[in-house]
DNA sequence: TAAACGATTAGCT
DNA sequence: GCTAATCGTTTAT
């Protein structure tokens, strides 16, 4: 499935990983299927770097009011509307800048939400941009979906693009794998209680590390 | 036009 | 563990 990264994707400075870039038939499904798959794979844009998916969370359009989805198409969430494998991000509490995946079929309305990565790599425009110390590579870069966000300089002109050439961003499967974990999500206050975020077990670039240990919603 | 509300994070206690 | 800061989008007048 998808395609090898394309070597004009490459940055002679910051080289694109190599493996195959997942394209509109892997994201052409409901997000709670495709959620926990993308744990593991590699979230690349093009000349600024990124790291390996940890932790992700799944928005479904019907019976889930956390969704933006939920209540129907307006201006802000049109892009989450559009079609598998694009973009759709949006600003959070007026300061972050969300990344999700849109998922399923076109005006669905279903997606991912990026919550963490592992870095890998160089970071140091990762680390520049979140106005860290040059070449940082701890949680503090890219754990919760405000830095990732912050991390990759996204803005909302990267809304309703594709993945791939036309935003930069490309999603990667190198066939490495981990274990993954299943939890409810977080910081929302409606549809708490499903358990559609999934997450890398034993990484530390996971938010809410304190509610798995406890065993909630293992 | 006005009010309320966050898919958050940093900074305290 | 708890709270404040922060401001665009949505929803209600």
């Amino acid at each position: 499935m998808g395609v090898m990264t394309p070597r004009a994707a490459t940055d002679g400075l910051l080289p694109t990983p190599a493996g195959c870039v997942l394209t509109a038939d892997f994201f052409g499904r409901p997000s709670d299927e495709v959620g926990p798959e993308l744990i593991g794979k590699i979230l690349w844009l093009r000349g600024v770097g990124g790291g390996r998916l940890t932790e992700v969370e799944a928005y479904l359009p019907e019976n889930d009011p956390a969704c933006h989805a939920f209540r129907g198409l307006t201006r802000r969430n049109a892009a989450m509307f559009g079609a598998p494998g694009s973009i759709y991000v949006y600003r959070s509490y007026g300061i972050h800048m969300l990344l999700n995946l849109v998922c399923d079929q076109l005006s669905v309305g279903s997606a991912v939400l990026v919550r963490s990565f592992e870095p890998l790599g160089d970071t140091r425009m990762l680390s520049g941009n979140r106005g860290l110390p040059e070449g940082e590579r701890g949680v503090e870069l890219s754990r919760g979906p405000g830095r990732v966000g912050q991390a990759l300089g996204l803005h909302l002109g990267m809304n309703g693009l594709g993945l791939g050439e036309a935003s930069g961003l490309y999603i990667i499967d190198d066939g490495q794998s981990g274990a993954v974990g299943c939890t409810t999500r977080i910081g929302i206050s409606v549809g708490d209680g499903l358990p559609l975020r999934y997450y890398t077990i034993g990484s530390a670039y996971v938010t809410g590390l304190g509610r798995i240990g406890r065993g909630e919603r293992a």
